[in-house]
DNA sequence: ATCTAATTGCTGCTTAGGCAGTAACAGACC
DNA sequence: GGTCTGTTACTGCCTAAGCAGCAATTAGAT
């Protein structure tokens, strides 16, 4: 509550000793340098993320790639469409719960995100380089804390 | 160059894990939360950091605050006829240059990005609850190194 | 059995950014 | 002067995410 004692204050602050400015920046690079190194399987980023939902996450519906992207159902619709279009994913109404869409990865879908894996990998390497390895824990730890702080619905 | 002195591998590689993955998560997460706390001040978290660019970073044009920001001249065009259509900014034609289009922030423009520093500072502030002060500069001095590694232009 | 509440996926609407192409303009150079 | 190059702002076209509202469907309460 006592302001003094938070480490930003309204008076102290600078844009560029944000940690907010920081995080988006670096975001915003990492972003550019995956989409430039997936160019080559013909995917994005973002789609990229959505297709390792399925495979590594374990995502059977749409609503359920969406909770672990944290993102709204209706962006995942429009991404599934896109997805679908490019062969990647197939689509398929549950007969058990006919609210509910399967997402299956097809072959080419799960044959494009093992092509994909160096360009990921490579990127995040990329970003890490000169870093030791206590301090990438030290990092991971940091963004765990930061999550779980953002993390619940305040009020 | 040899990949098993790499933090990441094909073969290791666990989403999850990924720092990527991480600070994507945490960036998503802080503006939704900067988003919610700016709404009051009827603006985005986006259009707060176009403003601040201005007031703060000194920008004087569009192609300046393009610059400061790491984006597009296309999308720079479009933010500032939302925040001019707001009248929180005026453009006004170089008449030395005539291909500048000056940005000036109007006074409403001024206090708006006044009254809204409490939000911004209040969600930095939630962001780093429980961060020491020797951890905070530890998290600057990680997202700048992160942030050169990405910068230049790779080949 | 019926009413209610919750879930799911989808569709407009808006904000937002990247990329390519264009017109106007400035500065350098011959 | 004229040409060439780079910069600036702007415009379509694309991907992308949020929000609200919708219909279909399911599950729970009474």
């Amino acid at each position: 509550m006592d302001s003094s004692s938070q480490p930003y204050t309204v008076a102290s602050y600078r844009r560029d000793d944000s940690v907010g400015y920081l995080i988006n920046g670096v975001r915003a690079l990492f972003i550019v340098r995956m989409d430039a190194r997936l160019a080559e399987q013909g995917i994005t980023a973002s789609q990229w993320g959505t297709m390792m939902s399925l495979v590594q996450g374990g995502a059977r519906t749409a609503a359920e790639s969406c909770r672990q992207l944290g993102c709204d159902t209706g962006a995942m619709t429009r991404m599934l469409d896109r997805l679908e279009e490019k062969g990647l994913v197939r689509r398929e109404r549950s007969s058990e719960d006919r609210r509910l869409v399967h997402v299956l990865p097809t072959d080419a879908g799960i044959a494009m995100t093992e092509q994909a894996m160096p360009a990921v990998v490579n990127t995040l390497n990329e970003l890490l380089a000169g870093f030791g390895p206590e301090e990438i824990e030290l990092v991971k730890n940091f963004l765990k804390r930061m999550q779980a702080n953002l993390g619940a619905p305040h009020e």
